[in-house]
DNA sequence: CACATTTGATTACAGGTGTAATCTCTAGGT
DNA sequence: ACCTAGAGATTACACCTGTAATCAAATGTG
């Protein structure tokens, strides 16, 4: 077969590197190594491997820049958070999203902030929704 | 070392199995099968690799009963809910739960139940939030 | 031009996961 | 008292993951 069937979960580590390439791109090895370890301590191998293994997948590309890469996505954020958001309160709240946000009304984990955000959503969607 | 410090991760299908016992317990091992076939068709083999697995990560229990074993949940069901929701929402939405609803909004994926239960728990929010 | 450096490619390796098959022990039947 | 069926325990095994180290090819440097 030459069409490709294969599993492309994007682990947990995998993520770290595609979100620091979401920020900004095309970015270089370097670039991405740099970025990332403002906040993880990780070796510039593993980063490599990571990168590596997310081309492999098909989850980023990069054009031959000289000696090295610059990588860029191949999936929108908006597309890989969407997915996971709509697959988890599918699994855990049989796919409605109020008894999540429930979850953190109980446990004031909600801020002004949202709530605002959530009366001003709901607002449209009532409009929308004649 | 006698206290426990392993990673004790529930994997995709290790959660299916936690499922359906959440859903009724105690439980036998075949109990669980023969609800979880009712969906999934795993083969009782890893049927109880996986309720093994459970154990042996302190997720589940068991009262040794004659031959068989009755089954139940160490955890909570809301708290391992709540606890993958937080995780969800704080690495893709900064730990806003208003952007993951508005996902929702914006891809005619929120009922109007949703929005019922949602401008419900608004108003309660602002009571207590004077 | 020969050599050191740098970059991506390949290899490593232990622990987890999906998916079972085999082993061992014990309760029940005859 | 023996043998068998069924339950959990143990073992299997390939692929994925986290975490790098080593290899090879190209580039820059003296």
């Amino acid at each position: 077969m030459t069409t490709d069937t294969k599993k492309t979960d994007i682990s947990k580590t995998e993520f770290e590197v595609l979100d620091v390439l979401w920020e900004q791109y095309p970015a270089s090895a370097n670039d991405i190594i740099q970025r990332l370890n403002q906040n993880k301590p990780w070796h510039e191998k593993t980063v490599k491997t990571l990168i590596s293994r997310l081309v492999k997948k098909h989850i980023i590309d990069f054009d031959k820049q000289q000696r090295s890469y610059l990588y860029f996505p191949l999936v929108a954020r908006s597309t890989y958070i969407e997915k996971e958001s709509k697959s988890l309160v599918s699994r855990l709240f049989g796919g409605k999203v109020a008894p999540l946000v429930a979850g953190f009304a109980n446990t004031d984990s909600l801020s002004q902030e949202d709530v605002d955000e959530l009366k001003s959503l709901i607002k449209k969607w009532e409009q929308d929704n004649v």
